[in-house]
DNA sequence: GCGACAG
DNA sequence: ATCTTGTCGC
């Protein structure tokens, strides 16, 4: 039996609630289920929480007042109410449960981190290139009498765990997309996620994972790389696409599955709403224009027939606008072109199945 | 000042 | 990025 202590923030203060659990299957893995009665501010609350047994972390799946201070332990109770997904660690107290609402003070060594950052992007921003390559042409314009190669880059994490994640690589011959080459790589994260900094975290795996394929697997050196985010769609112009494309000299194109916001430039705003209303069969884009800058960033596009979000394609090195646009549609199976997506399913398995707590 | 912010 | 379940529709 174990025992573990809900924290839950009321606006007056936080109360604890000891909680009984039982064991069941999600998954495949063995989690733990509670169920939960308690009172507070003279009030009877049941709720019904999940322990995951890898993170050691309990999620509140629902709560809700009663008038009888008596639970009804139904499965699956949890229906489609307003499910907090508040989180907090289950079993031992450490101590230091940093729970301060809102501790997203400013660090001062952050600062500086983002300075020096700023500085490199300029730097590398002056080697961009925004033609196509010359490989990009021919994959583009031969029907299929050569095969070329196409990568796809991602890395996945592990949900409670800042350091340990997964980092792949994926490359399918184009356009006939099959897999002809995988690599996946336990990675340890040293930097953390800044919005409008994505490289600095990433981009070292990433670069690593090219060079293993070019040095032991040279026919699969794939000639153009999709990445899981934005090429020059970023505020200084700079996103990770452009980061590996310029470090590897190779052409590199941007996906993104979010709009990434460009202060006073790229906004979701009503007219942005239209625009993807208007996206009507699988091909059809329209173009990322800076509203007050004018810069032409990339396109929206409509990834396939399924899709009712747009895809937002931006060339990061050595490709054009359209030039990404059709590479990314002509790898589309579903809104998430191929190449990408096998890199996300498959490395979110590779944790699953390879990455317990350790090892 | 606050909120929004690729992965 | 990460977690879950249920439901709808082709």
């Amino acid at each position: 039996m174990v025992r573990g202590l809900l924290i839950i923030e009321f606006s007056r203060g936080w109360v604890g609630v000891e909680v009984l659990d039982s064991p069941f299957q999600i998954n495949g893995r063995v989690e733990h289920q509670i169920f939960s009665t308690f009172t507070a501010l003279g009030r009877y609350f049941h709720v019904h929480v999940a322990v995951s047994q890898r993170s050691n972390k309990i999620s509140l799946w629902n709560m809700e007042e009663s008038s009888v201070p008596s639970p009804e332990q139904k499965v699956a109770a949890s229906a489609s109410g307003p499910n907090r997904q508040c989180t907090e660690t289950f079993g031992e107290d450490d101590g230091d449960r940093n729970l301060s609402g809102s501790e997203q003070t400013l660090d001062p060594a952050l600062l500086e981190i983002k300075r020096k950052w700023e500085l490199e992007q300029k730097e590398l921003k002056k080697k961009i290139s925004l033609e196509d390559d010359r490989n990009v042409e021919k994959m583009l314009s031969n029907p299929d009498s050569d095969t070329f190669y196409v990568g796809g880059m991602d890395i996945s994490f592990v949900k409670g765990d800042d350091v340990n994640a997964c980092a792949a690589l994926v490359v399918f011959s184009f356009p006939d997309l099959e897999v002809v080459y995988e690599d996946y790589q336990m990675i340890q994260l040293t930097q953390p996620y800044i919005p409008g900094f994505l490289a600095f975290r990433e981009m070292d795996f990433m670069i690593q994972l090219y060079n293993n394929v070019k040095e032991n697997n040279t026919q699969y050196t794939p000639q153009v790389i999709m990445v899981d985010g934005n090429g020059i769609l970023h505020p200084r112009g700079v996103g990770s696409a452009c980061h590996l494309g310029v470090l590897l000299d190779v052409p590199c194109l941007g996906v993104a599955k979010n709009l990434f916001f460009i202060e006073n430039d790229i906004d979701r705003n009503e007219e942005h709403m239209e625009q993807i209303a208007s996206l009507k069969q699988s091909g059809d884009t329209f173009p990322l224009v800076g509203s007050s800058s004018g810069i032409t960033y990339g396109k929206a596009l409509k990834s396939c027939e399924k899709a009712t979000k747009p895809v937002y394609v931006s060339p990061g090195h050595k490709i054009s606008i359209d030039s990404a646009t059709e590479l990314v549609h002509r790898c589309s199976k579903y809104r998430v072109p191929e190449p990408i997506r096998q890199a996300d399913l498959n490395s979110r398995e590779y944790l699953r199945v390879n990455f317990k707590d350790g090892s």
